[in-house]
DNA sequence: TGAAATGTTGGGGCG
DNA sequence: ACGCCCCAACATTTC
């Protein structure tokens, strides 16, 4: 009567669904993490979620152990794995939490292999409020613009509560890999430690803290130099919280009444990440081709020497240099500034979007197989309910109206106002209007 | 979840 | 006092 409970995105022990199967079928459960960067449709991790993901599930081990149970991490092919550890384990039925990316494919012929095996599987929604094959047209067919979308979802209406952490399991003691995926040689990872607690109490105390200090100030969120967005985004991404908990906090919660009057703007923006894990379910592929086909006609024009000003935040265009750097520095970027720096280098600079989608996916913590290519797409004018590729953003303009007296730039960019901070390497308004008539070909090729 | 170009309006300076 | 012009300020259109 043993469990194995195999985890993925969801490497917390409150409400997960899986875990939860586990406890209410009784006897012993095992607890699986696979690092598979082998699998098909599997996109291996970048170098800071791989740093986010190591001190996840040392903190996932120290819950576990907290209530009796192990955890067992193996490195390799899920498909393989799965049913390995299922053996030793002596487990005669296999719980997970589903994805909705290309992987999916992994784990339907899993599936499908356990149970020829004899073996009890079953997978439950654990890290999207509304599944993507719920959420649909009257037509049928799968939304393409947001505000539609997430109207749908709220007239679902979130279908369950947060289920409680077990208090106590019982573990099963499996011979576990050791994963070092902490970088040496050098160990860039010091602005990420000072930055970041990874793990599932970490994320708890950051939505408190947020609803607290954060949320009844979000209507000013587009300020990259004040302190007021949730910064939960890798503790979702890798399912240290649930949207469900988020959900049930805000909507029915403790809130102070200025909290309440911006709670259905952050929820929205919940909502954007499930308007885009359901546009990945019907494109797996996301970041690798334009939504709007037309696009595969736009003339890139990548240039090797911009590009690594870009990533290097030596562009000479300081709000643009104070993102990167940002980023660089703690692995994550304020959204605003994601905006602006994806606009410059998409269309100022005429870099494909894919080169920028990369350069996040390997050094954002928050780096997801939906949002990242999602918004990418959003910015290039690609993307499904995209900006329209004419939206250019005037990145000088941008830092006027959003850091205004210019903290965000100082204090990623202390050189500000020295005189070797670079000139910019582009001139916005020749780049703009050459950026127009790129847009040409786009638009014939409609 | 823009920006720039172009158009319109109206107050005030000034002949 | 009047008409003309200038030009912010705002609105609309275009990309």
């Amino acid at each position: 009567m043993t469990s194995l409970v195999w985890l993925r995105d969801d490497l917390r022990i409150a409400d997960n669904p899986a875990l939860h199967a586990a406890v209410e079928r009784g006897g012993p459960i095992a607890v699986l993490y696979v690092l598979d960067d082998v699998s098909p449709g599997i996109r291996p991790l970048g170098g800071a979620s791989r740093w986010w993901l190591h001190h996840s599930l040392e903190s996932l081990r120290e819950s576990l152990a907290a209530i009796g149970g192990r955890l067992t991490v193996r490195e390799g092919a899920a498909g393989d794995i799965v049913p390995a550890v299922a053996r030793e384990a002596g487990a005669d039925a296999v719980f997970w939490n589903r994805r909705y990316g290309a992987s999916r494919e992994v784990d339907a012929g899993l599936k499908t292999a356990l149970r020829e095996s004899g073996l009890e599987v079953a997978s439950f929604q654990g890290s999207l409020l509304f599944e993507p094959w719920t959420v649909t047209t009257g037509e049928g067919s799968p939304y393409k613009v947001f505000t539609p979308f997430w109207k749908a979802c709220l007239d679902l209406g979130v279908h369950r509560a947060p289920f409680d952490a077990p208090t106590t399991i019982e573990g099963v003691p499996l011979p576990s890999d050791t994963l070092d995926l902490l970088p040496t040689d050098p160990d860039w990872a010091g602005g990420l430690r000072e930055t970041w607690t990874p793990g599932e109490n970490a994320a708890r105390d950051r939505l408190e803290q947020f609803i607290d200090d954060g949320l009844g100030d979000y209507d000013k969120r587009d300020q990259p130099g004040i302190d007021v967005t949730s910064r939960l985004s890798p503790y979702l991404k890798f399912g240290e919280i649930s949207p469900f908990q988020i959900w049930e906090r805000v909507e029915h919660g403790r809130l102070s009444g200025a909290a309440r009057a911006n709670a259905a703007k952050f929820l929205s923006e919940v909502g954007w990440r499930e308007f885009n894990a359901t546009i990945l379910f019907h494109n797996t592929d996301l970041h690798e081709r334009n939504y709007r086909r037309e696009f595969d006609a736009f003339a890139w024009e990548p240039d090797d020497e911009n590009i690594r000003a870009w990533q290097k935040g030596r562009t000479g265009i300081p709000i643009v240099d104070a993102g990167m750097r940002e980023l660089w520095h703690t692995g994550y970027m304020h959204n605003r500034v994601r905006m602006i720096t994806a606009s410059l280098l998409v269309k100022n600079l005429l870099v494909d979007w894919r080169v920028g989608e990369q350069w996040f996916w390997d050094t954002l913590v928050d780096a997801d197989e939906a949002s990242n290519p999602g918004n990418w797409q959003w910015v290039a004018g690609s993307g499904a309910d995209a900006a329209p590729y004419f939206r250019i953003f005037n990145p000088l303009l941008q830092a006027d109206k959003f850091d205004p007296h210019g903290d965000y730039q100082r204090r990623w960019v202390p050189e500000l106002g020295i005189p070797d901070y670079p000139d910019a390497i582009v001139d916005l308004k020749a780049s703009r209007a050459e950026a127009l008539a790129h847009y040409e070909v786009v638009k014939r090729s409609k």
